[in-house]
Parts: C-alpha cells; sequence; structure tokens
DNA sequence: GATCCATAGGATAAATTTATCCCTATACCA
DNA sequence: TGGTATAGGGATAAATTTATCCTATGGATC
C-alpha cells in the first residue's frame, strides 16, 4: 500500500474537513447518499465522469472516516448501500453551503475558472441530478 | 506552463467550489487575508508549513479566479497587500462552516484522519492563530 | 562586501491522486 | 453458452499538485 511520505496537516479546523473532503468525488457522494442515493451503481450513474474503481476508492475512505456506513446485503448480485453516519450528516451543512455559494455564483465561476491557459476543456457531465434531502 | 489534459469537471455548485477551494493552503489563505493578514510574508510566518513558493502560486490562483485582489507597492523591498473582492467574502461564510465543522469535531477527525495506516506523521505546525474576521 | 528583507517566478524533482485495465464471484436471462 | 448486473480490489500508468532549489531586485545594516 502507499504510504504518505510528508506529514498530514492536521492543525487547524479548516485542513481537518478539508482532509475529510479531499478527494474528487467525496463531496458529490455524500450529498448523493444524503438523497437517498445509496448504491454505489446508482452513484455511478449519477457521476457519469468517475470510474467505478475511484467512487469505490473515496467511499472506502468515507467509511473509514466515519462518516458514512456501509451495509452489505448477502445476495447475489452483491447488494450495497450506504448511508450517512450522525457526523456525516452534521458535515451536511457545509457541503449544502459549497453547493449553494457554487451555485449561486455559476456563470462568474464557469467562467474565471474556465479562463485558466492551464485549461483546455471542461465537462458538465456529473452531478447532473438535484433531489429532495432524505430526512436525516 | 504546465497544461490540463483531463477536462475539469464544472458541473455543480460542488465542484465548482471545491475548483476555487482546490489546494492545500487555499482555505487557509482566503481566513488569513479576512483576518487583516494581508501580506504575502506575514501568511508565510502564520502557516510555517507551507513555502513561500507554494504560497505565492495560490495567491496567484485566487487572483485569477477573482477572490483576492493584489495591491503592490513600488517600494523597495517590495510590499504587496491582498484582500477579499466582494466575491472572495461571499465565500467566508463556507470557510468558516468549514472550520467550525473541523473545529468542533476536532477530537473525532484527528483519530480517525490518523488511524488511515498510509499515514505515518502528521504536524500541526500551521494556522495557529485565530483572530476576529476584519469588517468586511 | 556580505547578508537580510520582501516579492516573483523558472526549472525540476518528488509526492500524491486519478485513470485504466484486468480479474474475481454468482445468479439470471436469452 | 454467452452476456448482464453488482461489488471489490490488485497492478500500473498517467495526471496533477507540492516541494526544493535557484536567480533577480535595491536599500538597509553589520
Amino acid at each position: 500500500m502507499y504510504e504518505r511520505k510528508t506529514p498530514l496537516t492536521i492543525d487547524c479546523g479548516l485542513h481537518l474537513t478539508k482532509e475529510v473532503l479531499n478527494g474528487k468525488w467525496k463531496p458529490a457522494l455524500l450529498n448523493a447518499i444524503s438523497m437517498d442515493i445509496k448504491r454505489p451503481s446508482e452513484m455511478l450513474r449519477l457521476l457519469p465522469g468517475a470510474t467505478r474503481r475511484v467512487l469505490g476508492v473515496q467511499l472506502k475512505e468515507l467509511e473509514a472516516h466515519g462518516m458514512i456506513e456501509k451495509k452489505t446485503y448477502p445476495q447475489l448480485p452483491p447488494k450495497v448501500e450506504y448511508s450517512l453516519t450522525e457526523i456525516g450528516w452534521s458535515l451536511m451543512p457545509v457541503i449544502d453551503a459549497m453547493n449553494q455559494w457554487g451555485d449561486a455564483n455559476r456563470s462568474f465561476l464557469e467562467t474565471v475558472v474556465a479562463q485558466d491557459p492551464r485549461i483546455v476543456e471542461t465537462t458538465k457531465s456529473a452531478c447532473l441530478i438535484y433531489r429532495n434531502r432524505k430526512a436525516g
């Protein structure tokens, strides 16, 4: 297994939160689970830009960090459902704040972000579904 | 210059916000500037884990994304001051939410984050200063 | 004259994260 | 038999981000 070589910075709340959300799809996954999209295959369909592999890895990390719980059904084909833990739910206001700020400033952000000369291409293929939040 | 090879995902607010905050020190820098720590040298002292180089790069990106403004004083030695733009200020509630959630769950998070077998070492050397928010 | 201050940024190495590809297992369906 | 669905995860390549090191500026200070 890969072993980190640089000390992880966990000084302030900001860095701790950043570490938990550190992963391309983690906020989107938490958001999806909060909206009752609980099976990996559903998440994969919801986030076409992601691969099964990455989602699996990031779900595992979220689970290891205590944000989500995994329930495996002894069935075939396999069935797995994830749900937010209590602390996972407590993180949702942060996710919501990020989501809302980004949406509220969408046109501006799309412009400045895409203006970056390093960026050649952008995609809007993911996170297309917005639903009501499942009752926690 | 480095050119991105993978399309940037900018579908939902979540990803847009993530892109703006994408950088090890960006949330901490925004937080610092909001607390009237406006000169790069001050930020460097505040964040001992960071190098001058990285802070410079990330400040430049924040500026390019319109979150901060740079004022250069024609002096020697050079003097530069950063300040939050209007949209930068509007992002502070998100930063605050991250900061507060992380602080509120500090002991739990320090445990689970450090439990990761990939992690060999952690550091708490940065973000040590908390002050009152400068009036926006 | 050497050194430090404060800032900017080039060049390159190293670290870390993502992407790709592949294989496992089993029930069901045509 | 062959393909589909569902989930897990190894191995490795590629992409991206950070870290290191170095050069430049001009005045002040030792």
